[in-house]
DNA sequence: TGCCGATATTTCGATATCGAAATATCGGAC
DNA sequence: GTCCGATATTTCGATATCGAAATATCGGCA
């Protein structure tokens, strides 16, 4: 995260462009993270496989990586706490015994359904910020450097 | 990190865009990072702590936090290792004693000397996906997204 | 059937990250 | 000069995060 460097012309864009990136994601994170904490006691993390589970059905581990873009040994990890917290249950695949499903349980389904709402709601006051122009444009040069960089 | 969600346009458009902006982020640190760890053996914060100490001189972990945009017990943690690793020394503060200047030593400036231009050039290599005027659209739209975010 | 490379997950060791509580020091009020 | 609120750092306990190595299983091929 270099924040000053005398280089060229295109460096020093570079280099500015991505620090007020990795900033403006720092403060929305910010205003939506330590809610989700405080009030349901879930990290990003653990929102993220709720919330996948929740609209995509059971998945297994290697899927939840994919998802919200995160390595295999990190989704053991998080599965682990989820599950000790009893808001999923592994199923071993019947078919693929080398697979873990992921299935939400009740107490899941009735936190995610609960959390989402107010999560969502304060992503778009931040989001709001901006006018639905900026938010388009934003998504499309985000789209444009994401899909470069991972070639 | 909410990848799905049915709700009114406008979120649906702050997810979409969120989503994205995570996303690009993602990407790019994905490019240059772990270079920067199977090279130099530095991670990420090491190398902010290194870098805002080469360009402003010697700063206190307070300032440092600030700089990178970690809490006060996260920076102990991160200059711990580097003070283990040799390539910076904390001196207490002279006239304010509560604080812990941070200096480089002739270890830490050769490795940060190092390392930094390859990882401008990578970071550079990256966001030149985008134009010139794109850079400068999306360090603006997200100077006024962080802004309005931090309030 | 039995072996072997590929794939899914877990384990392991290290670093990062936070918030709350503890500790040390400062500076002003008295 | 002493006390007290404010500030800087550390400690503590928890979660996240990665890569490499270990483990378990699969599927094809001989």
């Amino acid at each position: 995260m270099p924040t000053h460097y005398q280089g060229t012309p295109d460096e020093i864009l570079a280099l500015d462009t991505l620090i007020k990136l990795l900033r403006s994601v720092s403060a929305v994170q910010a205003q939506t993270l330590p809610v989700l904490q405080k009030e349901y006691g879930i990290t990003e993390s653990q929102l993220g496989v709720l919330e996948a589970i929740h609209h995509l059905g059971p998945l297994c581990q290697g899927e939840l990586g994919h998802k919200i873009l995160r390595s295999g040994s990190n989704i053991t990890t998080v599965v682990d706490n989820l599950e000790r917290d009893g808001l999923v249950q592994r199923v071993r695949d019947a078919t693929d015994r080398r697979m873990q499903i992921v299935h939400l349980t009740e107490k899941g389904r009735a936190q995610i359904a609960s959390a989402l709402p107010g999560h969502v709601s304060r992503i778009t006051n931040v989001m709001g910020a901006l006018t639905a122009a900026e938010q388009k444009e934003l998504g499309r040069i985000c789209r444009k450097l994401g899909r470069a960089a991972r070639g």
